[in-house]
Order: structure tokens, then sequence, then C-alpha cells
DNA sequence: GATGAATGAGAATTCATTCAT
DNA sequence: GATGAATGAATTCTCATTCAT
């Protein structure tokens, strides 16, 4: 780890910064350079270019986030246990480093075409996870990527309530209530 | 002289089709008016500039959803049949113009900052909504912006299955089940 | 003098109020029209395009005030009483409409190349005037185009400076200090 | 890495001759440019855009004739060898530099509202100057702005008589006359 | 590795002018 | 005569990227 690392660190930190505050297309390198105290050049002996400058950065963080949920789902005993691991783990990634959950909440749509095939997204984690459980009949048989759905959805959507200043303070003192609610989701029965 | 008011309408649907395809900010303001079968200037005309296009876009359509939302939920006697009316309506729009509402999920976030502080957004609806239910004791009482963000992001979250195609077919066929757990979240206890 | 004719008039003065306010180039013929009261396309009933509009606009005064300025020497008698006329001329010029001097002072460095051989311009005339002087004996002989420029560099940066603000008032107040400098200046011998 | 200043030196040469030749408003950037034998976007290194390219070159050139006004006038003894020092000066700067020259000239008009408070000008220098003249008792009193006003424009419109083809030859030939006529003007008496 | 000047391909926008109504 | 929508070329400016130093 020298120079040349923390140099990049740098860059990569700057950029997620920018990128959050004005967006990715409206910032440019020079402003992502100027920030991290470097050369305008000097970006392109760490990242091919900017597209792949994010699309490492989302990718990189958004696999990651999706190896630690299916790292502790699996320590995990139970159904019921697994899926309060991974919303309190959820609540913790959000708590932990707004910027970046902000850069991943906001990137989403331009970035998640570029995830390749094999590569196991948090939403497939959750809806693996839901489906084993299904077939442990531990949660009433559903179709396992609605349930994924509507549980990240209810996690999530509160998560973003609080990026937009809806909702005061961290999202782990809401976890008890979503967990619960996640629960509740998957039991409950079609109304019609 | 000619008649503008088709010119703009063609505008409109070009520009949305194309941001939802390509990107806000990937898509130039020359594509729109090809796509549109004007020239260039001819788009000073209707709009100010291009960040008024997108988001005179965005919010008309996002603020005349809150209404039709607010107009159900109005008609709809009982917290239970209101939140129920809402849900369907959000399928129903959902399913009617799938490039409206890519586009209204896709812009959201550069978006939401530009909206007037007296303007009710869909979410201001459905918190106002569940807010009058727990007074009236049909909801248990909780946080009602939480409990909005939680029913939110069932059935959005859902909804973004389907553009990503992670889940095949319409919005509707799921409006029973999303009802049903957007009520049994509103329902659920904390498990701690 | 019917509807055509007054429509006419008010982009004249409408446009050289604009065209001194911000420039000509600064100057839109959207912002004449508006100003004026007329659609856009109003204008290319009374001018050939914005060109012309400015030259006429420039040309047409210009020339006229040559002529005012040459029906005054010639009904003054002498060297003297002719020069006295013509710079009170100037002055009274310059205080009545002050927009319309503005504009002259401002334009001139792009119109004058487009003033036709044959036209006689106010410098020609007072030129031709001094000339004249010199050759009758009451005006020390010397280059009459020199001897013109000094005489009306003298008057013209003094109306300068009022209208940079540098010096507050009309300009006729000056117009007895002014001639007697003028004077002066025709009959001082060089220094060397 | 390339040495920037010559290129910029390039750009503010080429740049001045084309305004000079064809008016500000009328020359692009992009011949600009081409002229200096750069890429269009070269130029946003060395200026902030176009309004700062011409201001800066106005600017920089009228105010640093200023300070050499106010050198020569200081270095003179007595208010006559001080006032002649400068006209000599002016006619010096005139022959020395005609692109320089006529590009003050013409620009002037757009460019003296952006002349910061405190900075003083060539009509400052030369208004001071006459008017410790006239406190010393060498110069009758009188209003000095006035009697700079006369001074200048017996001056520059000799000049500018040469830009316009109307005098021929150089403008220093006219210094002593220029010199005399100038005393001649501040020592004048008003006719009435 | 780093620098920052230079490139060159667009981008948004303006605007004189035309023309269908 | 008037209107104002439409044109289309031109303009200023931005920016990812390259490259000489």
């Amino acid at each position: 780890m020298r120079d040349g690392t923390e140099t990049r660190a740098r860059l990569e930190r700057e950029a997620m910064r920018l990128f959050v505050e004005q967006g990715v297309a409206e910032t440019s390198i020079r402003e992502v350079a100027r920030a991290a105290g470097v050369a305008e050049g000097a970006m392109y002996r760490h990242f091919v270019g900017k597209d792949e400058l994010v699309a490492s950065l989302f990718l990189g963080h958004y696999l990651k986030f999706a190896r630690a949920l299916d790292r502790l789902q699996a320590a995990a005993p139970g159904a019921r246990a697994k899926l309060d691991a991974m919303i309190r783990e959820f609540c913790r990634f959000f708590d932990d480093d707004p910027v970046l959950f902000r850069f991943l909440l906001f990137a989403q749509h331009r970035q998640l075409a570029k995830v390749s095939a094999g590569a196991a997204t948090p939403v497939d984690v959750i809806r693996d996870t839901l489906a084993r459980g299904m077939r442990a009949g531990e949660i009433p048989k559903a179709d396992a990527e609605v349930a994924a759905a509507m549980v990240i959805g209810l996690v999530l959507q509160v998560a973003t309530s609080i990026v937009y200043g809806r909702i005061r303070g961290r999202l782990m003192p809401h976890a008890g209530r979503l967990s619960a609610a996640a629960w509740a989701v998957l039991s409950a029965k079609p109304a019609r």
C-alpha cells in the first residue's frame, strides 16, 4: 500500500461524495480530481475512464453488500433469524456510511444493467434465503421473487425516507419494527 | 399560424420515452427533437430548456398521481378500503403507462428536491390517510411516516422488480397480495 | 399616416432604446418586437432585416443632423458665427434626445463604413465650413481635416463625459466655453 | 507538460486583431481559436469565457496606458510640460500599435462600465493632472473634468480621423499642433 | 506516476428569418 | 398587415480523454 493506492482511495471517496451531491452526469472528472487533490490526467492511472469509475464504485460495494448478507443469513438459524439478521445488516450498512448508501440508491437504475449474469445481488441473496425458508416450511409458500421485493421495499423505502428527510435519525432504531413487519408480510394471506 | 399544442405533446412523449430508454443526462435535446420530428430550436418555444422539460414532465405527472390517490381514498369508506383503493390505483397506474412509471422511478432522485413545499406528493397523501386511520382507531397507532414508507416500499419494490424483469407480467394481479401485506404491516407489532 | 407607419415608428423607437441599453448585437429582434408590442415576424414588414434596421436608424439620423448643421452654418454670417451656431446645434441635439445621441455614439464604429461616398456627414460639413473660413482669411490656414477633428473632438468628448456620468447636467450650459475653446484651437500656433 | 504562456499570448493577439477587423460580437471564439492555431476548447484554459477575454484585453491595456501617462506627467516639470508629455505619449501609443488603439476605441463603450471604482483611467490621470495645474495657478481655474474632456477629445478625434482614413499618416507629426491647441483650450475664456 | 495544456466532439441554447394561418 | 410556430445554422461552452513534459 503506497502512494498509488492512497490516491485511488481518495479519488473513489471524493468521486462518490460528489456523485451523491450533484449527480453522476453532473460531476466532471475535473471536479473529482480537484477534490482529490490530483491533476485531471491522474485519474486515468487508476481507472479506465469515468464510466468504469462509476461502475466499479457501484458494483464493488453492491456485490460486497450481497456477500455480507449471505454470510449473515448462512450463520443464522432458521428463516426468522436469517431475515432478522439481514434486515439488521441493512440498517447497519445504511447508518454506517450514508454517502455510500445514497450513491447506491441514486446510481442503481443506471448501473444495475451492468451486473454480470453470475454475480449474486442483495436481491438475489434475500430471494434465495426466503425461497429456502419456504421449501423448509418455515415461511408460507409464495412467489419468492415477489416476497423478496416486498420485504426489501419495506426496509428500503424507510431508508429512502430518511435520505429525503421525511424521517429523522438513524435506521437501526426501526430494525425491530421492520423485521416484524417483514415477517408479517411473509405470513399474510392475500385478501382476495 | 401553426398550432403548437400537438408539437408540445409530441416533444413530451418522445422525451419521456428517450429519457427512460437512455437516461435523462444521456439524452440530448437533438435526439428528442429528431424523435418528435421537429427542429432543435422548436423545443425552446415550448420549454424554457432541458431542465424545465424534465422538471415539468416529472412534477406534472407526479403531483397528478397524488391527486388521483387523494380522490380515491376520499371516496373509500374506512382505512382498509382507502388503503386498498390506493394500492389498486398504483397498480393501475403502473400497468397503464409503463413508460411514465419508469420515468418517474428513474428521475425521482434528481427531481424530488424541486417539489415545492406546498404541493402534496403521493407519499404525503398516503401518510395522511394512514394518520387519519390511526386517529380513527382503525389502524394501530405508530409513526405514520414510517408506516407510509413501509406500505409504499412494499408496492413500489414489486413494481420495480417488474421493471427489471425479475417478475413477469403486470402489477395488478399482485394487488390482493400487496393489499393484504400492507394491512399486515400496519397491524404488525415490533419484535422487540 | 395609418397603422403601419405608427408600428414602424414604435419599432424604431424601442429598437434604439434597447440598442442603447444593451448594445446592438446583444439585442434580439424578439426583444424589439416585444417592446414594440408586435409579433416577431411583424418587423419584416417594415425592415429588410436587423442589419437594415440598424443602418437605417443610424444613417437616417446621422445624415439628417449633418443637414441641420449645414443649414445653420449657411445662415450664419462669418466663420466665428458659423462655428458657434454649429456647436450650439450640437448641444441642442445632445440635450434633446439623449437616447438618439447615445445610439449614434455607440453605433458609429460599426456603421460609419456604410455611409455612401456622396453623402455629407457632420464631419464633412464642419470641415468644409472651416475650410471656407480659412480661404476667406477668417481662420488661420491649416489642415482643415485636422482642424475639424480637433473642434469636433472638443465638443464630442464633453458630451461623452456626460454620457458616462463624469459630468452632470446638460451640454448646452457648456456651449459658450466650448465655442470659445474651439475658436482658440483654430487660432493656436503649433508649439514646435 | 506544455507551457501555456505562448498560447495565451497568441490567443490575445489574434483575438484583438479579429475584434478590430470584424467587431467583437461578430467574431466567434472559433475564429479566434483557428487564427491562433489551437482548438476551440483551448481558449477556456486561459480565459473564463469570451466576455472575460474581451474585458481582460480591454482593461489590461487601458489601465496600463493610464499608468504610463501618470508616470510621464509625474516626471515632467510644470503643467505645460506634463500636458505635452501626455499628448506625445498618446501619439506614440497610437502610432506604435494601431490594432491595440483601434480595439480600445471600438470596445470602450461596452467595456468602460466594467472599470472597477478604484482603478485610475487615462481620463482620471489627465483630469487630476490638470486639476493640480489649476491649483498651482499654472492653468486658469475651471471645471477640471470639462477641461480634461476637451483636451482628450481634441487629440482623440484626430486619432479617430486617422483610423477612418480622413487623415493620412501618423499621429506624432501632429503632436506639436495638438499640444499647442490643448494649451490654448485651457487658456481660453468663455465667449459669453 | 503525475501534471495540466490541448484536443475535438458534442451539448444546450440563441436567434434572424421564413411561412402557414 | 399581423401572428407566432418552426427552422437550422451558428454560438458559447463543457468535458472525457490524450499526451508532451
